[in-house]
DNA sequence: ATCCTACGATGGACTTTGTCTAAGTCAAGT
DNA sequence: ACTTGACTTAGACAAAGTCCATCGTAGGAT
């Protein structure tokens, strides 16, 4: 079931309720949830879990690399469990609301080496940003 | 001399001495600052300026075009004078340098309309990460 | 099964980044 | 020079995240 879970599980992570119960509400449905909503859904299930257990076991699944964050806006980073498929993000300007969109071609390959000034360049993360359907029939 | 200036003024904005040091700031160095370095130089100008000013007056220039605002870490927005001719970013994932580059191609081209679920795409923000030559050396 | 201990969790203080408001100030048109 | 509405200010407030001292417990050792 959580396969997030059983990838964790199989690096050494000491197994703990607050975890499992992270791990669980970050696997459930494939939105971007932020740490508060994250902390928000594992109150329900956890009530005494603190915020900052939740920042950390974020934090930890991130440097694993099981859990991408994602800034797409200025304000609270998003955490995003398809770490292992690359893809990038549609976002929309109005409600926030964000996709998982794949583009053709390899962004990475786009840069020229003489616009590389000498950085190893690794990694590349593309945010489309427009107006969702919903947003664009309510006015 | 600052073009930038200029072009504010062109648009018939009130000229106060803490806008006229805003963008002096910003139009002086090429780098991305952040609100509050932005803040910092000013305040070696004009003692007196205040931060909610600092913001205001940069939020005034996003909503023109005449500045752009970059997210390239969950921290502190960066304000970005190069608005009129399109580019990218690259960041260097150690020190956070930053780079103006000019990729090849079209990015927004390369979401298929498959992709792109109803969405009325209208803009492309692409992040290269790497680390920067002087990282490199510094092991 | 029980004990130990290092690793993990807790909550509250603290920091950073940014917004808001009420009151004072000043640029620019008349 | 006067007037007025736009601009600025200081400080309170808010959101997002980090840090730390202390307590609790998972899981190996016995």
């Amino acid at each position: 079931m959580s396969d997030l879970l059983e990838r964790l599980r199989g690096r050494g992570w000491r197994m703990t309720a607050q975890r499992r119960v992270v791990a669980e509400v970050l696997d459930g449905d494939h939105v971007h949830l932020t740490a508060d909503e994250v902390h928000a859904r594992a109150v329900e299930r956890l009530p005494e879990i603190s915020r900052a257990t939740v920042y950390n076991t974020l934090g930890e699944m991130v440097t694993l690399g099981e859990v991408l964050e994602v800034a797409t806006d200025g304000r609270a980073k998003r955490y995003d469990p398809n770490a292992h498929r690359p893809h990038q993000h549609l976002v929309c300007a109005r409600c926030g609301a964000i996709r998982d969109v794949h583009p053709a071609g390899d962004p990475l390959a786009d840069l020229p080496v003489t616009e590389r000034f000498g950085f190893t360049v690794s990694d590349v993360e593309v945010t489309y940003r427009g107006i969702c359907p919903s947003c664009a029939t309510t006015a």
